[in-house]
DNA sequence: ACGATACAGGACTGAAAGAGTCCGATTTGC
DNA sequence: GCAAATCGGACTCTTTCAGTCCTGTATCGT
């Protein structure tokens, strides 16, 4: 359907609030129920996406009471790319244009593959452009 | 998964099937079957494909016998998005950016909206600077 | 020490979309 | 009339996605 999906969609809404709360009091901490609740997001699959995002190294945790999530970079280095790649599998735009694949099954026949890289590389740098800084 | 569909894909390739025969033959008409089998793409699959980017005047049909499809319009006038239009019902990249729906559930929380339509609207504008020409 | 709070992470369900198939109807050239 | 082709509905199967549930672990405050 070319629609990002809820993940990179509640990702995007998590590190905007993170970087709002940053630019306002300098520290960018908050707790995954206070952005589920504010922002109105589903508990338990922010959750999950926020582990993600600390895995990737774009915020970072700290556990037990007083703990939460913050932010790692400032809101202007994080791209949509970033974010993207860090809560989705699988990033191209074809099956031609993956590099796990096998390209698609018209294998020595798949006639759009070079011109499909092209617009692959053009959407990344698209989704480059865009940062979480935007979003304030 | 932010990927096109597989309709898009052989749509892509079945128009570029019919603008190569036009430069060769100055005629771009061809049958559904010979594209299946040239491009190998399954034929009841494709037959759907043809028949609404016949519907959104892409291309012309004709019927019965010695019939079959050929393009409406130059490759350098059939763009991404006129494809993805045909054949996609939805063509929002969020919910928050669709005309239909009423934004996502977040309304009047939602904080993403504003900088969602201009990603929207770049990433349209990607789409139609892309055409059939190119995959020539 | 203990309990409340918060992250860590696996497993699971239900709904929706996507890809592909099958079947029948209609048109038309030979 | 027959064969080849577009029309078009209905259907199945698989995969992905969104969301939920449950258990474990870390840590702060009292």
């Amino acid at each position: 359907m070319l629609r990002l999906s809820k993940r990179v969609e509640y990702g995007l809404v998590a590190l905007q609030f993170l970087a709002k709360r940053g630019q306002a009091t300098g520290q960018s901490a908050a707790t995954v129920r206070e952005i589920s609740d504010e922002c109105n997001v589903p508990y338990d699959l922010l959750a999950k996406i926020m582990q993600e995002l600390k895995r990737d190294g774009l915020i970072s945790s700290f556990q037990g009471v007083r703990g939460g999530y913050a932010l790692m970079m400032a809101p202007s280095q994080i791209s949509l790319t970033r974010i993207v790649n860090a809560l989705e599998k699988e990033t191209s735009i074809t099956e031609c244009t993956s590099t796990s694949d096998e390209c698609c099954h018209r294998e020595g026949v798949c006639t759009i593959k070079g011109p499909m890289h092209a617009f692959q590389g053009a959407m990344e740098q698209l989704m480059s452009s865009m940062t979480v800084a935007q979003l304030l």
